[in-house]
DNA sequence: ATCTTGACTTCGG
DNA sequence: TCCGAAGCCAAGA
């Protein structure tokens, strides 16, 4: 069990991350309230970039609120990781939040639109 | 306690 | 659509 404030949040950050289905999206913003803590994107973003590389998280389906990715070294591997699940990026490099982001409950179900 | 950072977000222009 | 500024907030130093 988390022994800190510090743990317990980074610990539901997680646990929503790992919520994201294959070839959905979410923002940090959206990770962040749905993990009870409103206001909390960077921290979201923080507890990504210190995840340890064994870490199995999905931390690729992570993007910012303009459909972009924002690791600046490393953007390569994201994006590749999101196309090999069938994540389209547009010409500009952005993912069409509309169609890709995901809520929960829909949990699977093929990206509409 | 104070100041700086930053895998963020929203708002204007 | 593309910035820049402002707002936000935990961590580090």
């Amino acid at each position: 069990m988390p022994r800190t404030d510090r743990d317990e949040r980074r610990a539901r950050i997680l646990a929503v991350v790992d919520c994201i289905p294959k070839g959905r999206v979410a923002s940090y913003g959206q990770v962040a309230r749905e993990a009870g803590l409103p206001r909390h994107a960077r921290l979201v973003g923080r507890v990504l970039k210190d995840l340890p590389a064994k870490n199995p998280v999905p931390w690729h389906r992570v993007v910012n609120s303009a459909g972009k990715i924002s690791l600046r070294p490393g953007s390569a591997r994201q994006r590749q990781r999101l196309a090999r699940e069938g994540v389209l990026f547009s010409r500009s490099g952005r993912i069409d939040l509309a169609r890709y982001r995901w809520t929960p409950l829909d949990d699977d179900s093929e990206p509409s639109r």
